[in-house]
DNA sequence: CTCCTAGATTGGAATTATTCTTGATATTGG
DNA sequence: CCAATATCAAGAATAATTCCAATCTAGGAG
């Protein structure tokens, strides 16, 4: 059996992250994000954590979500102005929200495209971050 | 002198948007997004409309907004979880979000180009709405 | 091993953008 | 002109998130 590159199984944080200091919460909020890969919001990601860490508070949720984004370990994704969402996939990607369901589809990029093919940028921008976000519908296939 | 197709001098609603009943209020809304083609927040709008119009509460500012958007005349555009911002640009298009001066500017799609041609969709997905939202810096050019 | 300190956690209060409610006003069709 | 309907204003209410002050904890220095 041999160890996949970035294999981070859903039980652990990665062991080093510099400047990062592990903590139980911060290791189950991270653990409760890996282990479903959908996006919750800060609120469901504090039901599922407390069912291993009964006294966690909401505010610490927040904190340990905020700390993770900092440190590049998951994603904050915003729709409309609904609550923030929780991405545990951090390579660049967007998303598809389908109107009828609710769910949210990671969307990733055709390899090689480069978004000044497609997108009339001012002159001299650098971009630093992208969000690309659809809504609309799944047809029955 | 003649007229451009979709000219909309910055003075006036259109004649005629079915469905949708004239006010005042409407009106300098939408007068003040058309004059200076920025992003203002509803507080923006709100401070601009007062101008002529000192009695409008924000509450009808957000209800002329929303009564806009709804028409499809405006658009509402958020970023991260600031305050909506408003645009009366209604073409299709994405915002660069220079994170030196604050300033947004719209982003046009290249002609032709087709979200399906960069983008990995998911089987089946119909887009009905499209946002994208670019944030980074402007080099000295 | 114990103490000390920086950083983390908590619970609740505070903040902020937005929406809702209610009563007053205005507009339109008949 | 009147009734029905839509809009407006002001302030209360809501909801997500952040802030705050008071503990708590882990890890390093001694």
């Amino acid at each position: 059996m041999n160890h996949r590159l970035h294999d981070r199984s859903a039980n652990s944080l990665p062991e080093a992250c510099p400047g990062l200091r592990m903590t139980p919460q911060r290791q189950e909020v991270y653990r409760v994000l890996m282990g479903r890969r959908d996006h919750p919001t800060a609120n469901e990601v504090h039901s599922r954590v407390k069912k291993r860490l009964p006294n966690i508070s909401l505010a610490t949720v927040y904190n340990c979500l905020e700390t993770l984004v900092d440190h590049g370990l998951i994603r904050q994704v915003n729709f409309e102005r609904e609550s923030s969402r929780y991405c545990p996939n951090v390579n660049e990607h967007g998303h598809f929200h389908d109107a009828a369901s609710g769910a949210i589809h990671d969307v990733e990029f055709k390899p090689g495209v480069n978004l000044a093919d497609f997108l009339d940028l001012p002159p001299g921008a650098v971009i630093e971050d992208i969000e690309i976000t659809l809504r609309g519908k799944l047809a029955a296939s």
